[in-house]
DNA sequence: TAAGATTGAAACATCAATCTTC
DNA sequence: GAAGATTGATGTTTCAATCTTA
């Protein structure tokens, strides 16, 4: 996103920096994702998202709340499931509650199309950290962001 | 992107509450500048990086340049920069000892532009991290960003 | 009437091919 | 031939409109 000048506030100067390794790891992650995988990162996100999902009351997403948690629109989310069902990774079911709603499941073939993605994700994102941590500008970022992880997990 | 699981690395963990805030404040930004100055936010950063430019040998950028700047591809920078053109607030112009090669300034509309939207942004860009602090798993992850602009500025 | 999911139209991104200049 | 900018083809995203169910 660009750097230093005088007048940036402290505050845009960070989300300079924030912006920037973002979009360095969401490149690395997307090239690294398609090439071994065939999945885009928000593929994968999707993916991660449902398989999270467990059998009983309060445990399934509808579309819209599958929505939120991959930040994009209704819309946009009906297609991006479309797409996998289509590829066999994910299964539509209605929601016996409510008629209106829909839940998706994923399939066995979309399990363990995540799970062999997993280890070029993580892989990736260890590249790209790594490399980050040597920039002077993400390098505070780099570290709170492995202390993030080591504090929830 | 979503959170915590019990396989979950930590390194994961810290990218998905990255991922988290960056979409966070980058809507949050977008809507703001559309709905107060009809300008997205790659078009106020474009903004931003031309006119930062100076005259004299080596202060101008090379579409090619801006394109790393802005995190675009190169042909998606043409169209931007054609977009902002159109509106003028752009001038393309030769550069001088490389016909090849494009240079773009930012005229007195954009530079006026610019300047009214820059308190939008600011405050928007405020206001995102203001909330973000009270989310637990981005408290940490903002406190670095502000830590981070102090340091360097 | 409102809420959830979908579809249609338009905007904007990428990759590959092309055109000009080095 | 290689590099910089552009254009064409294609895919994904958003907003608005529509359809079904609550």
């Amino acid at each position: 996103m660009a750097a230093n000048s005088p007048k940036l506030t402290a505050l845009a100067q960070g989300w300079c920096a924030l912006s920037l390794l973002y979009e360095r790891i969401q490149a690395h992650l997307e090239r690294a994702l398609l090439a071994g995988h065939d999945l885009s990162v928000r593929e994968f996100s999707l993916l991660t998202v449902l398989s999270r999902q467990y059998k009983g009351p309060g445990g399934h997403l509808q579309m819209k709340q599958v929505a939120d948690a991959v930040v994009l629109s209704q819309s946009a989310t009906t297609r991006l499931v479309t797409r996998l069902e289509e590829r066999g990774f994910l299964a539509r079911c209605f929601c016996p509650t409510d008629r209106r709603g829909i839940y998706t499941n994923v399939t066995e073939k979309g399990a363990s199309a995540l799970k062999a993605a997993r280890p070029t994700h993580d892989a990736a994102l260890n590249e790209t950290l790594e490399e980050a941590r040597r920039d002077p500008r993400l390098k505070p970022l780099v570290n709170a962001l492995e202390k993030l992880g080591k504090a929830t997990s």
